[in-house]
DNA sequence: GTTGTAAATAAGAATCATTCTCATTTAGGA
DNA sequence: TCCTAAATGAGAATGATTCTTATTTACAAC
């Protein structure tokens, strides 16, 4: 039995990231959170978004509007912000050729952990009406 | 006041963007530019850069280590990012598949306006030495 | 040349996301 | 119960970016 108890804030964070498509900010997990957990600090989702990125449990799919987005979906996947509203999305019919990585890793002769794709525009909501 | 735009540090900003391909970040700009221009200010670089991209000439790349890093070349094309020293690689050799701009509009009913592709990984001059 | 003025800038303050510090609490074993 | 290491809350510190304001510049009209 590794973990188990109902104060183990880390895993109500984990479940939380991995429950969501919303792609959501430390703030906006925290403040979610907050409602079940009334005694919960932001540092502590910040330090628990951290250690999900080490362990590999969570990705940062990047930065939208100076502020970074998490994603408990560590699957390479396509992702789509929305410059006005802020919203990520997912592009889940679309693959991220995977040609692209073995390339990529031989033309830096390094090594590619992740590869990212993301499209910019407005989504559906914003976009003027016609 | 035969001598015209000596002031011009707008023009030298974007000059120097457009002549690297270091994606640097304001601060980066900031101190190479500050050896030719000492009355350079740091707010001007970034007041600049946001102009630039308001006016697609230029355009964001993403963070590194919580840093914006800028990129004067606008066409769709291929980054790399090592985590460990920071540095940001084009892939040139690579394209953005332009089919996949397509079918990420239809899928969003939206507008796609950019598209990024990143690879994340060590570089060749970072990877720990066999 | 002088004046008017609108854009561009320097300098530094303000903002705000994120990280850090440290005292406290907790879990689980001895 | 006692001990220890991990986890956390609270708030301070950091640092990148933006904002404010007074100054400077270019340029046109006079």
């Amino acid at each position: 039995m590794a973990t188990t108890k109902h104060f183990r804030k880390r895993d109500a964070i984990l479940t939380y990231l991995q429950g969501t498509n919303a792609h959501p900010s430390a703030e906006m997990v925290y403040a979610d959170l907050k409602q079940q957990i009334p005694d919960l600090s932001l540092g502590t989702v910040y330090r628990n978004l951290n250690l999900f990125k080490e362990q590999g449990l969570a990705i940062t799919v990047g930065t939208v509007k100076g502020v970074e987005r998490f994603d408990g979906n560590v699957n390479p996947h396509v992702h789509f912000f929305c410059t006005d509203c802020g919203a990520v999305l997912d592009l889940p019919k679309m693959d991220v050729p995977q040609q692209l990585v073995s390339t990529a890793a031989g033309q830096i002769g390094g090594t590619v952990e992740q590869c990212q794709m993301t499209f910019t525009g407005l989504c559906r909501d914003c976009v003027p009406a016609k």
